[in-house]
DNA sequence: TTTATAATATGATGATCGTAATATATTATA
DNA sequence: TATAATATATTACGATCATCATATTATAAA
């Protein structure tokens, strides 16, 4: 067996993250698979050896940010001082609608970027990405201790406000957007079903 | 002169109608030249005697549906029973996150769809959307006597949930999230400073 | 009816895409 | 070190794109 035990993997998963970081950048139709292969440092070539074609990869690489997105926003909520006596949620929403995500789009969540992209691609794409909802929502529950609607609003307003405060030139309106955002997101589960 | 008067104008409209259809159907990038000329019942060649280039019709296009948009939500609300004491505001929240706007992208708001597109595109296009964005703030603004920022939020509200609504493949769950959004985005205007 | 001209169609160009076939390079084992 | 298998690179193909050059059609005026 030449090369070593879990080489393909490794450079599987650094196609994926090169797509990743491709997809939200420059979306998903304009990032061509030979740029995505260069970016992973090789040869447009080669990609078929790892994915069916470029659907899979769209597939695979929409599951993966979404994992990794999640994950990110359990253990930094972790990590800082859970002392307090505030919410955890409040902790997720504050990141979410944090400057630092607004301005880092190629290393934060697919959804406000790709959507609408994905919107009007196949079934399939469809589907993964109404299955990666469903994972955003049930964390959201998880976390607030909320019903399936109300963790679904509090997204959309998540979603929402990132969207427009990355749109909006004007810098001062784009953080208040995202500042009075937060206040609702988490007014929200004080004034619905639990 | 050869040709009615006005005759090139009409043209020129049929092919933004086109393109404002195509676009919302399937995004920029997938809608080509020759399709959307096709859809204005044409060939590809005479597209450049109408427009620069395929940019210039993406600009028109997006001011095009934005300003149509804008018209058709403020006279939709003048029609309706305005005996009522209902606030003017709470008639385009709810034609906008409607089931029937929902579920006919091609015939309504641009900035759910392609947003996230024109984000990836060049800071000219990006200048359209954001002159865009504060049109419908101020539009909001207008009708509802609220300041800058809390109108973009509940069009934040409004955008989100829509694109979640539309994303979601339960159509239970999506139902849901649109009428809770609904009741999200007229509180908003309780609880903000006017 | 003829003519001049504006509007549209036809056809071509170079670039890039997704995908595939084939050739080359790499390395664990013998 | 030689070998066999695997990973990657090179090259090619057909399709489609945006754009442009040129030919053709349609019509208002003469």
């Amino acid at each position: 067996m030449p090369y070593p035990e879990g080489h393909k993997l490794k450079v599987r998963n650094r196609i994926l993250t090169s797509a990743a970081d491709a997809f939200r950048r420059n979306g998903i139709r304009e990032s061509s698979v030979p740029s995505i292969m260069k970016g992973a440092g090789l040869t447009h070539g080669g990609f078929y050896s790892h994915f069916e074609n470029k659907e899979e990869l769209v597939a695979e690489t929409c599951n993966f940010v979404v994992s990794n997105t999640i994950d990110e926003l359990r253990t930094s909520t972790r990590n800082e001082h859970s002392d307090k006596e505030e919410p955890e949620i409040n902790r997720i929403i504050d990141f979410y609608l944090s400057p630092y995500h607004r301005d880092h789009a190629e290393e934060g969540c697919i959804v406000p970027i790709l959507s609408g992209e994905i919107a009007q691609c196949s079934a399939d794409l469809q589907g993964i990405l109404s299955h990666a909802l469903n994972q955003y929502i049930a964390f959201i529950g998880e976390i607030s201790g909320s019903d399936e609607t109300t963790s679904g609003v509090v997204l959309s307003i998540m979603v929402g406000s990132l969207l427009l405060a990355r749109s909006v030139k004007d810098p001062v309106l784009s953080t208040n957007i995202l500042n009075q955002a937060k206040v609702q997101a988490k007014t929200v589960f004080n004034s619905s079903p639990k």
